[in-house]
RNA sequence: GGGGUCGUUGUCUAGCUUGGUUAGGAUGCCAGCCUUGGGCGCUGGAGGUCGCUGGUUCGAAUCCGGCCGACCCCA
């Protein structure tokens, strides 16, 4: 006999976080490792994942005047360098294509590490006067950067799936706003949705994305006290319209250069989902993303199969009618028990047990997975009851979530105990800074923490910057990363 | 950037120190029976170029080199 220790998650989240991570991702189905290093095999519980997401971003994206299109993958070398600050960010992890069968590429040809430089000398065949403008498009692809070390499925990949918004805009205050409204969709998702609260701000000069005027970031929490960049959204101010001379003629009748914006978000949010919500039973999914929200597990003598059976797939066509995303689990060749534990590990948000006795009394048994609390409800009230409990789990993940980040978040009195929380549960510590990057660079180097995000609310900002004493100028939490 | 651990069937692993077996076991898989309220039971069966590659040797999973991949620690 298996047992279940050695079937399911065999190391607790809170001993060995890294190995429990992998084995969730293996295990609930989510990826496997690809032959190429830092490349993984998106399988289709985790690929539906990433449609959920895509869907929810996507419909919004619309909502507020933007349209999908499609670049293709090689970018020539000449175009890459055109910006050279982008450039020399990128240029460490760009994987090159310098042959063509036998012959050999005059240009080298770079797979896209990000598309800008790509589409932004194109956007400038396409610009020609203000009623061109905004120009707002996204693309659903992916991006290749080779990871030299510590890759991670879903959180630190050479290709990942993404989006990548671009637009372009006739004054900075409308691209701006533009910054501003995509951040916003990106909270909406990543709290309403995926349960995992997020600190707003912007990115600090040196961490700011290559090429950018200034960046806003949400800034996640992760389990184990690490935090997790979740997305990010650019203003690029002309510092792309220039060297791609993406130029309009405005209501004035004179030449300007148009203002521009981009972001993105990774399935690296899959990864934020295993580590802030996961338990030592493996995965769990926030309702709103799960691709299957509810799974009814028939249990049965063979006596009552017949009987069984047909009322669980009568509860699981009513409940989907009811919109929800229902699996009815009637395989014969498992058992109830076994069933119970693959779903937990697959982290479906609900399920219902129906059994024979449940039948007779005219109940429904839900299992909630965060709290593995069960609930009867009457027969009648099956879908109340089922839209209740959903709404709960996704509230209470949410809450939950919140908790973790909130505890994960402390106050240094000096730069001694600073460090001393960095090394012991780290999380996010605030502190005063000075704004010199100097100060930012020897505070990476003797803790391993960088300035993850300057929130947007800087309410209670320190006096003195926490390693030289300075006045501080802003309030930044730092913190390690993944 | 520096240091370290590891790779045997789908998965987990024994064997490696001290070279020679039919590479053993568990689980999973397949067939049949039996079962289903927390990873059931019985019987039979299939599945391995021991990560790849070169070397040492009469003989390599085992010893040596290179490469590929996974993971950990430090900066």
């Amino acid at each position: 006999m298996l047992s279940a220790k050695e079937a399911g998650i065999t190391v607790k989240k809170n001993e060995d976080f890294s190995d429990w991570y992998t084995q969730v991702v293996l295990k609930a189905g989510l990826a496997d490792y690809a032959p190429v290093k830092g490349f993984i095999v998106l399988r289709p519980y985790g690929y539906a994942i990433w449609e959920s997401i895509r869907d929810i971003l996507d419909k919004r994206f619309k909502e507020t005047g933007h349209q999908n299109g499609f670049l293709p993958v090689l970018i020539p070398e000449s175009l890459l360098a055109r910006e050279e600050d982008h450039f020399a960010g990128f240029t460490p992890e760009v994987f090159w294509v310098t042959k063509a069968g036998n012959n050999d590429i005059g240009e080298r040809l770079a797979l896209r590490p990000t598309s800008e430089t790509l589409a932004y000398s194109i956007f400038s065949k396409w610009i020609t006067s203000y009623r061109d403008l905004p120009l707002k498009i996204n693309f659903w692809n992916t991006a290749l950067r080779a990871e030299i070390k510590a890759t991670k499925p879903f959180v630190r990949t050479s290709e990942f799936l993404w989006q990548e918004g671009h637009t372009v805009h006739a004054t900075k205050e409308e691209a701006e706003e533009e910054v501003r409204m995509i951040l916003d969709i990106y909270r909406e998702l990543i709290e309403d949705y995926l349960a995992v609260p997020a600190i707003r701000g912007y990115k600090s000069e040196k961490e700011k994305f290559v090429g950018a005027e200034y960046t806003t970031t949400l800034e996640g929490m992760m389990a184990d006290g690490r935090a997790l960049q979740m997305g990010t959204s650019h203003h690029l101010g002309q510092n792309f319209s220039k060297p791609f001379d993406i130029k309009y003629l405005g209501r004035d009748t004179a030449e300007h250069f148009a203002w521009q914006t981009s972001w993105g978000v990774s399935w690296r949010l899959i990864g934020a989902i295993i580590m802030v919500h996961g338990d030592d039973k493996g995965l769990i999914l926030p309702p709103k993303v799960a691709p299957i929200q509810l799974v009814i597990v028939p249990i049965h003598k063979d006596k009552d199969a017949e009987l069984v059976k047909g009322k669980a797939a009568e509860l699981a066509a009513e409940l989907k009618s009811a919109e929800i995303r229902v699996h009815l689990d009637d395989r014969d060749e498992y058992t109830s028990g076994w069933k119970f534990n693959e779903w937990e590990m697959k982290g479906v948000p609900l399920r219902i047990n129906l059994g024979p006795r449940d039948i007779e009394k005219g109940q429904v048994e839900f299992v909630r997975r965060d709290s593995r609390e069960k609930v009867l409800s009457e027969r009648g009230k099956a879908i109340e009851t089922a839209n209740l409990l959903l709404g709960k789990v996704q509230s209470d993940l949410f809450v939950r979530a919140k908790s973790l980040l909130d505890s994960h978040v402390t106050r240094p009195a000096n730069y001694e105990e600073f460090k001393k929380t960095l090394d012991g549960k780290g999380g996010f510590v605030p502190a005063g800074w000075c704004g010199n990057p100097e100060c930012e660079v020897r505070i990476k180097e003797e803790t391993g923490a960088d300035i993850r995000v300057i929130p947007f609310d800087q309410a209670g900002m320190p006096e003195n910057c926490i390693l030289c004493n300075a006045p501080s100028k802003k309030l930044a939490y730092f913190g390690r990363a993944y």
